[in-house]
DNA sequence: ACTTGTGAAACGTTTCACAGCG
DNA sequence: CGCTGTGAAACGTTTCACAAGT
């Protein structure tokens, strides 16, 4: 329906990540070849992503720094806040509280979710934590959209089916299965086992 | 060299996760298209995958599940063990060691490192941790491939300099910054937060 | 002379479709 | 039959190459 790839949200989002520093650091206008060297692709794929961004560059000066990640955002962020909800509150679920909730609060974390008892109730990290049990009443009344999966590769299937009944649209997985949802519902996964694999596999076939 | 593409060696770390649950769990043999649908492919990719595996299955059997986990081990595993170094014992890296450390030891996270000199010294979930001084010099003793990266954005291009230094030739980078290596060192970037940002942004491109 | 924006070519990946086999 | 293994087609993504702007 967006007409826009995945690879190419996901670039756009490490360009506008560059654009605000080059911005915050006095550096007004940048060319396409600067931030392919920066972000460590060509000068053509860059300029093949901002044309979905529809906003034009100069010939001779280049792009506008700020007003381009302001428009980068205008695509990636939408109109309203948008929300997630973590699900898992252990070493990693803490981890990625820290990691998300510190400043940068382009999304949200609102709120997070774990069976242990012990750990309900509590805030960890700024963000409060409730029963599993009562996550899709808790989602659903909050309108929460994305979900943040990191509990163990047992319970992950089970936390999904949580999520879907609490209605949110996208998951971000954790875990290290392939999750079964409902077609409409958009799944990123982390794989991070499979993750440190691949680097060892392609460690061995290089000059040593 | 190998031949064999980045997507397809990430898949084999899937299919052989799953085979060696459906062999221990007494599922002796399996079709492509069990396979598929428990991983989220299309049979004909699964077969296309493990053409690279040289493993063959039966036209009415399929595939022998402990056998071709096997032979997929031998594919990514290759001969002697292989050994990761973390970078960055904060948050973020204490649970990647707990979460690698948990015996699945494909890859072994041999040591770490952190600049601050409260964790120098210590043991942390089973693995010592070293003053980031160090690095190039104990990577290199101990023949260490893979780096994995843990530490803030503003230090990421320092510590992977580091592990340039040390001779690694993979990085698993979990900071948020293209990094600037050698050609012949192959990154792998887990950028959660645009992982976090992609998932809100077609999150918002769904039915309600 | 340098850029941007973009049609068209090149390249990579996945799916189709079927021969061959048990 | 329903399966595997695979050449060939379809599809997706990136790069090339150049017209047009400054």
């Amino acid at each position: 329906m967006s007409g826009i790839s995945e690879k190419s949200v996901a670039r756009l989002s490490v360009y506008r990540r560059l654009l605000e520093g080059l911005a915050g650091g006095g550096d007004a206008q940048v060319y396409s070849h600067e931030i392919a060297r920066m972000t460590g692709h060509t000068p053509a794929l860059v300029r093949r992503d901002l044309m979905a961004v529809g906003f034009t560059g100069s010939s001779s000066r280049g792009y506008d720094a700020a007003g381009l990640a302001k428009a980068i955002g205008t695509l990636l962020d939408g109109s309203g806040d948008q929300m997630a909800a973590l699900v898992g509150v252990g070493n990693l679920g803490r981890a990625l509280l820290a990691y998300f909730g510190s400043r940068h609060a382009r999304v949200e974390v609102a709120m997070a979710f774990d069976a242990d008892p012990r750990k309900t109730g509590r805030v960890i990290h700024g963000c409060r934590c409730y029963a599993v049990e009562q996550m899709p009443v808790r989602l659903r009344e909050a309108g929460i959209d994305v979900g943040v999966l990191a509990v163990p590769a047992s319970r992950a299937q089970a936390a999904a089916d949580g999520l879907v009944d609490g209605e949110v649209r996208a998951i971000l997985n954790f875990a290290p299965v392939r999750l079964h949802v409902p077609e409409s519902i958009f799944v990123e996964n982390m794989d991070m086992a499979t993750a440190l694999e691949k680097a060892a596999f392609f460690a061995r076939q290089r000059p040593a």
